[in-house]
RNA sequence: GCGGACGUGGCGGAAUUGGCAGACGCGUAUGGCUUAGGACCAUAUGGAGAAAUCCAUGGGGGUUCAAUUCCCUCCGUCCGCACCA
């Protein structure tokens, strides 16, 4: 390739990006006459360096912001970092650096790679979770939700990663192991910080459906994690004492067949019920051994299910019937009652228990399918809808109609309550580390924990502190930190160690963009009813429940306490739509460090430039799917824009008496429909390819006037080589940025056809085609076509039954 | 087990209120331009066949004049949740 033939994308893309800079081109302030746009991506932790995914995370964002932009929207599209977290820490006890001074270097690094991106970011707005102007903002919404009775300290079983040496929120633990280093989680009895997110379980689950513009996949994954099923609370009394024992159940329809219970081995009643008896010590033998499984062992789905008979007994208040307790490791303490009625004929689970174990089992629902009696044959529970049988007065109903007349009379007469259970626990926020948002509190020995007063905040991080990496919170060990002044006794007292989880700074940030800089309030209301919703938010799927729903959580409340001023179609919703991005691949696989098959983004861009790298990430698949990495592909899309760079080669040398081409000039306008369309949809892929039949219908027609095509072509690749098209709009002789000349519109004038090609089918199958006038009747249509040879070869002696026409695409004859 | 997404050439992918399957790109082939080219230009490119033609959107079935698109069923892949009672 002569040096000639390359355009120069290192001069231009330094060029450009100095010249939006300078002119400050992308800062978004409140308009009166502009429709608003709030364009956001998740912001990135500041690891130094970025990856594939977020160039195409930022990528489809930067499209879709420039597009609005040139279609004149006011558009604010900020860019902040989460910089709180772990990473940070580990760093300083690698590198004996403080972890600020690590993170605060590592986002001056990503800005300037964001910045060589060409992304519209308004820096101005940048906001970074670690700086005391921002996490103050945390301490004063953690009050907030204090004062309402929101927050509590409780001592429970916790998810604990001795890895990291601190808590996890069950949002954060996949697969019983921890989400940041994948080793596994172990439960802890400890002191923990809770907010009360179930709350708001209701509303998060019911607003749900006004989430249209968000992937089924994500709502389904929330609707999982709230998990509400509903049931009812059947009460059994234990033989011989006044004690009642609580079981939920979603089937009381099977409530006859249930022949034991079952209680979870931490279950408080386990202890008072073997006390004193012959098995006291095999049980308590049997409850430490399940203490010490992880929770991944004790779940496994291929383990056999242990269990031991407690000796007690309960009765069955539906029929009196005495049945056996026992206690059983599939059965967890955390859901429900933590006690369960077994009903082996009717739930696999029981089913396998009870064969291991000899327990009884008893048919009470019958398959419309099956024979009677056999009872003894069943190799497996039927868990399927069926007949009562072997139910007193509900013998015969369908056990649908049993479930909703067991439950009420239930309730009449006292047996139970319908209830319902959710899967979602409160959200356990505290941190046993040091690089995140202190927690506002303090501990004093004669007024208990007292709520930091709101004008001492913000409770800082000092910046001294020993990271030995062993053990404990280093802010445990800061005495300067922890010495404090009871605010209400003004006695001596001890200040909360404890951080905020970092996903407590994220549930709000997007509401910190409206008004960065407000120092009254975390941000400023007027601002963030202009603002607000997000109307396009973009991330990956993988905060899908984690980020996502504790967002929409803040937003409630934030409303609710007076604080947003809310009013879209969606309510109290943060984010209007919602897309969700692709994995980048490389041979089939994520990339990632630990994998070594990382392509550096620098190196492309280094090659061929950010425009290349931008229009490659965005052809190479659909947005939201997964894309396969390709040297090839990145090449064809630097061939693409060389091409395009020709074009003004060819507008010097354009002949004097160069004509309008008709066609080309329907090709424009057919252009222009199809990329606005697309963009409009986020169907970027297609929309570039739209470009490139453009310009190939352009090369075409050359030796015509093709100066209006090649603007058009121009705008439309805009948004995807920013910097390309800014030079070449320059050098069409222009003198003003490609970003205030507006987005070209198409007129259906020159997309009306006078002739069509239509396909002859018969009996559905082509076989001809003819070319006729957009407006010829359908008698001429058919003189036409039977007129045709090869139509009239097909049909010599045939009978047509039917002539089928759809307009200006195809007739069908059925003979 | 429950829930969600998906299955189209050698490859990435187009086409959805049912209407010409394979747009666009990659790759490949042939030719041109060239001292040369991995640059550029032109042509071809789902499979079978000399051709007419036939076959083809994971498999099978259905609805229809017409199905990649709608319905049923089976197979497969990916993702989320899960001894959740």
């Amino acid at each position: 390739m002569s040096e000639a033939s390359i355009y120069p994308f290192k001069k231009i893309e330094k060029k450009w990006q100095e010249a939006w800079r300078k002119n400050n081109v992308f800062s978004a302030s409140v308009s009166c006459d502009k429709p608003k746009y709030y364009l956001l991506e998740m912001f990135p932790y500041p690891s130094g360096r970025i990856h594939m995914g977020h160039v195409r995370n930022y990528t489809i964002a930067d499209v879709a912001a420039r597009y609005k932009m040139a279609q004149g929207y006011q558009v604010l599209h900020p860019m902040g970092f989460d910089a709180f977290g772990q990473p940070a820490e580990n760093a300083a006890i690698k590198n004996k650096t403080h972890p600020k001074t690590w993170t605060l270097k590592c986002i001056d690094w990503m800005r300037k790679e964001l910045e060589a991106m060409g992304f519209s970011y308004d820096w101005n707005r940048e906001v970074s979770t670690c700086l005391p102007e921002y996490y103050r903002w945390n301490q004063w919404i953690f009050l907030k939700m204090f004062e309402r009775g929101l927050v509590y300290r409780k001592e429970a079983l916790v998810n604990w990663c001795a890895d990291c040496a601190t808590t996890l929120a069950n949002e954060e633990v996949i697969d019983g192991k921890c989400w940041r280093c994948k080793k596994e989680v172990v439960q802890k009895d400890l002191e923990q910080w809770f907010i009360r997110i179930t709350e708001y379980k209701e509303r998060l689950l019911d607003d749900l459906e006004k989430l249209d513009h968000w992937p089924s996949q994500v709502i389904a994954m929330q609707k999982n994690w709230l998990g509400k099923s509903e049931g009812v609370e059947i009460y059994f009394r234990m033989k011989g004492s006044d004690t009642i024992l609580p079981v939920f159940t979603t089937r009381q329809d099977t409530i006859f067949g249930a022949t034991y219970v079952v209680l979870a081995p931490e279950h408080p009643l386990v202890k008072q019920l073997i006390k004193d008896s012959p098995q006291e010590k095999e049980i308590l033998d049997f409850i430490d051994k399940v203490a010490k499984e992880t929770k991944t062992v004790r779940t496994a789905s291929d383990v056999k299910k242990e269990g031991r008979f407690t000796g007690a007994y309960a009765i069955n208040p539906v029929n009196n019937n005495e049945i056996p307790v026992w206690i059983a490791d599939y059965v967890l303490m955390e859901y429900g009652t933590g006690a369960i009625m077994a009903v082996p004929a009717h739930d696999q689970r029981d089913f396998l228990f009870a064969k291991e174990h000899n327990l009884e089992l008893k048919i009470v629902i019958e398959s419309q399918n099956s024979k009677a009696g056999r009872q003894n044959e069943l190799l497996e529970a039927y868990e399927g809808d069926g007949i009562q049988v072997n139910s007193a007065q509900f013998d015969g109903l369908s056990n649908q109609e049993a479930k909703v007349k067991i439950a009420r009379w239930m309730e009449e007469s006292g047996i139970g309550k319908k209830t319902t259970n959710w899967r979602l626990r409160d959200w356990l926020i505290s941190r046993q580390r040091y690089w995140g948002t202190p927690i506002p509190v303090i501990h004093c020995d004669s007024c208990g924990i007292v709520p930091v007063k709101e004008e001492d905040l913000p409770v800082e991080l000092p910046d001294k502190v020993e990271f030995s990496g062993t053990g404990g919170s280093p802010l445990s060990y800061v005495k300067s930190f922890i010495q404090a002044e009871c605010p209400r006794c003004k006695g001596r007292a001890r200040r909360e160690t404890d951080t905020m989880a970092t996903f407590f700074d994220s549930s709000w940030y997007f509401l910190r963009f409206c008004s960065p800089k407000y120092d009254k309030a975390p941000f400023d209301k007027k601002e963030a009813a202009y603002w607000m919703p997000v109307d396009q938010y973009i991330g990956g799927i993988e905060h899908a429940v984690l980020h996502l729903l504790y967002s929409r959580f803040f937003t409630k409340f934030l409303r609710d306490i007076g604080l947003l001023d809310l009013s879209s179609p969606i309510g109290d919703e943060p984010f209007l739509r919602l897309l969700t991005q692709g994995m980048v691949l490389k041979e089939g696989e994520v990339m990632s460090k630990s994998r070594g098959n990382i392509v550096d983004p620098d190196s492309i861009i280094k090659n061929y430039g950010t425009d290349t790298l931008r229009l490659y990430i965005l052809f190479a698949a659909p947005p939201e799917a997964e894309m396969e990495w390709s040297e090839r592909g990145i090449e064809g899309a630097f061939r693409f824009l060389n091409r395009v760079w020709r074009l003004l080669d060819h507008l010097d040398r354009l002949p004097k008496d160069a004509q309008i081409s008709p066609i080309l000039k329907k090709e424009t306008h057919r252009a222009i429909k199809k990329v606005s369309q697309d963009l409009e949809n986020f169907k970027l892929n297609t929309a570039i390819s739209a470009v490139m039949e453009l310009v190939n219908a352009i090369y075409r027609e050359i030796e015509t006037d093709i100066r209006e095509a090649a603007r058009v072509a121009v705008f439309l690749i805009s948004p995807f080589a920013p910097h390309m098209a800014e030079e070449m709009w320059q050098r069409m002789g222009n003198n003003e940025s490609i970003l205030s000349a507006g987005w070209p519109e198409y007129d259906e004038k020159f997309l009306r056809e006078e002739t069509v090609t239509m396909a002859v089918q018969i009996n559905g199958k082509v076989r001809s085609k003819v070319d006729v006038s957009c407006d010829i009747t359908e008698d001429e249509l058919k003189k036409t076509v039977l007129s045709d040879d090869k139509v009239k070869d097909r049909l010599k002696d045939e009978v047509i039954k039917k002539f089928i026409v759809i307009p200006k695409k195809l007739v069908n004859i059925v003979v």
